[in-house]
DNA sequence: GGGAAAAGTTGAACTAGTTCAAAAAAGAAA
DNA sequence: TTTCTTTTTTGAACTAGTTCAACTTTTCCC
């Protein structure tokens, strides 16, 4: 009975051990961080689990989190004029989600965050983000980059939005994010395109004989 | 001839003087900033003018520098698979302006950045870039606001070209940049909307006709 | 395992936006 | 002012992508 109690301990440990360790390791890409730091970062991080089709943010409310996923899948998407959905990013484990214009200007969010798969998340909120840069001056750093980051890879997608094909960018789609694409529907993925699923079935259909 | 001499001075004094307030009131917008950070802040800034049609960025360099525009208007813009040019964005007195994803990674620019009219910028280089952060702490948070808030315009941006028509996304522009409506052609104006100019001549005609 | 719901396919008719070409208007240069 | 270049307008033919509707396949869930 003892030994059982152990080992359920050991496990948690251990799960909660590999959780951060995938947010260090995430932060470790844009730059080193000493253990006290780190230890001090992950404190006002809370863990949290949603089932697939719950929702973390709902169009209306105030984004009041930052999120890293440890696991599973989610949308972020609006309701355009039509009142279709469309999905402006996926997020995946190693990924962070938030609304960051509901979040850093405290107005409510236009965005859903949906999770597609049963999924698990790392979360901050905005008084205690504010406190880690008081306590630690690298965090600002950190989440400079990481902003400047995010910004580089929207501005990417911002030209292949404009100066490509449907047809291509679903090429580069499969190509950048091939393991999610195999996540995904092809509802989402063409919502995330921008073109309707249709269409897209044909456009499969056609690069197949291609090949 | 002293007395004029004195006058130069004083009128270039007051030049120097008008140019850095409005960076000062660029940053305030953001956070406040003592009158010793400023001015030291403003040091590794250096001043330059690009006369109209010349290139402040040519695609294949790479980006050395982050500019603030103080008088003029400057377009940024890639060539498309079919050798055509895209607007991303314009800048106008008041704006900054860089390759962000060449500048911060040192690779080759995709862009050009040319001048629409005699343009004047402050310009600071990487490495001095790089040391203000060192020197004064404010700076990484000053630059990690800015980073945010032209993210969350660009998400904006995304979210229109991804869920709204021509005429809706020109009918947005105009309301949301007057001013800078009236100093471009609308071969510039179409080629940041993403259509033909043909095209948006019709939009033209057929809003003309709606007022 | 079976039934309902959701996802994917296909074709036909349509629409938003493009391309090409030619003419008119406006700007810039000299 | 005249000339040359660039911008803007217009129409006609075209194409990429949409919408609708009917059908098939897969997934979900009790």
């Amino acid at each position: 009975m003892y030994l059982f109690a152990e080992l359920l301990l050991i496990s948690i440990l251990s799960y909660l051990r590999n959780m951060f360790e995938l947010l260090r390791k995430n932060i470790e890409k844009h730059l080193s961080i000493s253990d006290a730091d780190f230890e001090q970062f992950t404190k006002p991080f809370y863990h949290r689990k949603i089932a697939k089709k719950q929702f973390l943010l709902r169009a209306g409310q105030i984004c009041k989190f930052e999120g890293f996923v440890i696991k599973g899948c989610l949308r972020v998407y609006y309701l355009d004029e039509q009142g279709q959905e469309r999905i402006l990013y996926f997020a995946i484990e190693d990924w962070w989600i938030t609304d960051i214009d509901s979040f850093t200007n405290n107005t409510p969010s236009i965005l859903n965050i949906e999770a597609l798969e049963d999924s698990e998340v790392l979360l901050i909120t905005q008084p205690y983000k504010e406190a880690l840069y008081e306590q630690i001056p690298m965090v600002e750093k950190l989440f400079r980059i990481m902003t400047q980051k995010t910004h580089v890879a929207l501005q990417r997608r911002m030209i292949s939005a404009l100066g490509k094909t449907a047809d291509e960018r679903y090429i580069e789609f499969i190509e950048k994010y091939p393991q999610l694409e195999q996540r995904l529907t092809q509802l989402q993925v063409a919502s995330y395109l921008g073109i309707s699923h249709e269409f897209l079935s044909k456009i499969r259909k056609k690069l197949s004989k291609l090949r």
